[in-house]
DNA sequence: GCAAAAGTGTTTATGTTACACCCATGT
DNA sequence: ACATGGGTGTAACATAAACACTTTTGC
């Protein structure tokens, strides 16, 4: 016998906090839990990790059958292992923080069986085991990370205005920008490609962009700067 | 039975890169494995989390006993559960990164049984299990996090002298620094205390100072970036 | 024609870069 | 007295911040 199984291994999960923007307010993609412990109260996707996974396909596997999503921005976050943070016994869990366009929003009611929601980051309702915890530390990672590495487009739709994104980075950083200065630094780094068409409804209308990895790789690779 | 036991569980492991600076070069503390698999290969500190113990606490009690080390700054790095990174079988490891003061390294042959030995950055031997990209991942943190947060102090004595900070930047960065903008930059921010003690030996004597982490801790909550 | 959001430049202040010489010590 | 590393200021340049009005559309 190996020496890896003489010892006892605590219980391995992911656990994804998903994040959305609805155009004016970060929210956050919460399941109602179907079993004990915590039953009924809502809780981040997740489960335990099979054997023959990895961690990231348990994360996106987990995210599927909780909440339909699929093929969006993940990353790890942090393990949380604190003994006693699942009343079921000792359970490692391996965090993950995901980023969704609203274009990929799961239909209300779409999720298979239990219920899954978006709340508003700012009126979230209790969480089950550690996960506001959890939950915290990702906003502070996503408010960290806007601001020097290009993933706020991963919260839009893939063609969007000016003002969306402008709107996306005063809700996530929790002030206002003005909005010549945001609109010329931003365009500067020449990342955004302005297309030939147009939002519709009441107003002006207002020119799409859409974000350019390969412009953006490029540049990165050439040792820059973001830094909004 | 609660339904966590219902699953078969990945080991867990933690493993932490040591980094410490010898004055000129960045280095990383490696043990000798003792033991199958890799026996006799270099490997980072590490070993199996108990069922009682946390994280931090698993990552610090593997590394004071195997490199005597105590007290130093410890962050999580990564968690890393490829199936098939350990030949045992499904081994997920938690990874830490930690600085070390040169007046805590532990004097060479200290460690008690299999060895352990700081190696430079540029010269490392090849390493078991998939520990180079744990390596590679860590010194990507560090590099990315010392500009922007004063961990660079963590890797010098308590007292130190300007250019012994600046020849850690110059290091780290892989990049020369001026002398002058540096010193101007670094004491602007006004967490350093220059202290009334100064270095002997064969040249004119160098200022020692310190850092204020209170001072800082105060300027990092009125909102405040580092940026070197 | 009015309400609402889109779009656009210039000036000022601040921060960053480049750069060269004198100082204090031990030998 | 010389070799070695320690220490210091200023001017040019680049980036960031502040700031207000005109345009386009739907109603």
């Amino acid at each position: 016998m190996p020496h890896t199984y003489e010892f006892p291994r605590p219980a391995l999960t992911v656990d994804c906090v998903v994040f959305g923007f609805d155009g004016s307010g970060l929210q956050v993609l919460l399941v109602k839990r179907g079993i004990e412990p915590f039953l009924g109260a809502w809780a981040l996707p997740g489960g335990f990790v099979r054997m023959e996974e990895n961690l990231e396909s348990a994360a996106r596997r987990e995210l599927e059958e909780e909440t339909s999503l699929r093929e969006v921005f993940l990353e790890q976050l942090y393990s949380f292992g604190e003994p006693g943070r699942d009343p079921r016994g000792r359970v490692v869990s391996v965090a993950w923080y995901a980023l969704v366009r609203p274009d990929q929003h799961p239909p209300k009611g779409d999720t298979d069986a239990s219920d899954a929601a978006w709340f508003p980051i700012d009126g979230l309702p209790g969480l089950a085991f550690d996960h506001e915890r959890i939950l915290a530390m990702a906003l502070d990672r996503l408010r960290g990370k806007i601001r020097y590495q290009p993933v706020g487009f991963e919260l839009l739709p893939k063609r969007f205005t000016l003002t969306q994104i402008q709107a996306l980075y005063e809700a996530i950083l929790g002030r206002t920008i003005d909005k010549r200065n945001f609109r010329k630094k931003l365009l500067a780094f020449d990342f955004l490609i302005p297309l030939e068409e147009f939002t519709g409804g009441a107003h002006r209308p207002a020119r799409l962009h859409r974000f350019d990895r390969r412009k953006y790789d490029a540049l990165a690779k050439r040792g820059f700067l973001f830094e909004l």
